[in-house]
DNA sequence: ACCTGAACACCGTTCAAGT
DNA sequence: ACCTGAACACCGTTCAAGT
């Protein structure tokens, strides 16, 4: 019969097949263009051609997505391959702000166990680099987890800041000017290039001095 | 008539007004106990002996709920009263940690502008702190930054590690103990009190020695 | 000014059923 | 092994109505 022809039939809509990957790859982009509040487990089946039922054969809650959408935003931070102990610690802090401030919903998902393999593998490059420049004891662990604190604390700071121009706190501010004067005239609009590259060289001269006197 | 008397009508569940003070009050109170995924308007109203629908002619979003609730944590920190400059900033940034530790919900908001009063105050004294040290120019934010940065960032993760013990964390590393050699070594179980001490240490040293050579 | 109840447009997740 | 639809037990929020 002619309505049995291929071509009247309607086309399947998606022809790949759903996979862990693509739920995530499309996680982080619908995450990208909406933010956080907007992804919903219907919302994302629908871009995926299907219903919001069908992901739970492939991830057993919507926190498994989230928790593989960060996870996928530490891919992105490159291990420097060469250098000094602290021009390696530095590239590798510098990449994962980099990482986080381009996917700024990441730094909201900061608090829960980093323990995907993309986070774990940038730690342990930095527990060993850091040991390999004679970190040991009590300074390792101290020197490790200052310098990913930085970059997580630092990068959530900024991603904080609507649009980077400050706009919103800096009319709370000047309303009260009186309350909060250092502030006001020195607090609005930070360089946060500027403001992290300095508090990473704070941290990086004082781990240099206490270890290498 | 009898069953007009007062004692045969229903006593008023609640006499105290509804206030917002009180309604934060509850918040604090609700998160601290079950966490913030419990935190519903109808289960806060609940708590409160209203409606859910009652709470929106206080408050205009469940999100203000949240960000009063995370001020009254900032409200908790003590601002020291005297002493040299880096004395002041440790004792405000560890009793700013101890805040934040005490409730850790707080530290999964801490995404979101801090723009509370409490919030405030607590930056313009660091600010000021900082000032009256002689940090000036791009110095003053860049320091300011790198201390709230660090306590901020070192609470969340260590709100982050399940009950302080590790054992999640432990598990996975064991596990990959070939592919996380130095972490798995020296990573597990940190004693959070020294690691946040050093790594307050190093930043602290290298202000002090950026700015006062 | 303050509180209430009903109702709307959603959620995450389970489960029996299909291929 | 993989996908679907119906259904459950919730959500945040609005709004007309009460006192």
């Amino acid at each position: 019969m002619v309505n049995e022809s291929v071509w009247l039939r309607p086309a399947r809509r998606e022809r790949r097949p759903l996979t862990l990957d693509r739920i995530v790859a499309e996680a982080v982009a619908l995450l990208d263009e909406e933010g956080e509040a907007r992804l919903t487990m219907r919302r994302l089946a629908e871009r995926l051609g299907t219903g919001s039922t069908t992901l739970y054969w492939h991830v057993k809650t919507k926190d498994d997505v989230l928790d593989l959408a960060l996870d996928a935003v530490f891919g992105e931070v490159p291990l420097p391959a060469a250098g000094a102990w602290r021009e390696r610690a530095a590239a590798l802090v510098t990449g994962w702000r980099a990482a986080l401030l381009r996917h700024p919903w990441s730094t909201g998902l900061l608090d829960r166990p980093l323990m995907g393999p993309n986070a774990l593998e940038r730690t342990e490059f930095l527990y060993a680099t850091l040991a390999g420049a004679g970190f040991g004891g009590a300074d390792l662990p101290a020197a490790a987890f200052s310098l990913s604190t930085f970059v997580t604390g630092s990068a959530t700071m900024q991603a904080r800041d609507p649009a980077g121009d400050g706009a919103a706190v800096a009319g709370r501010l000047l309303a009260h000017r009186e309350a909060y004067p250092v502030l006001a005239a020195h607090g609005l609009d930070p360089d946060w290039d500027a403001v992290f590259a300095r508090g990473l060289a704070y941290l990086l001269d004082g781990m240099a001095a206490r270890t290498q006197p």
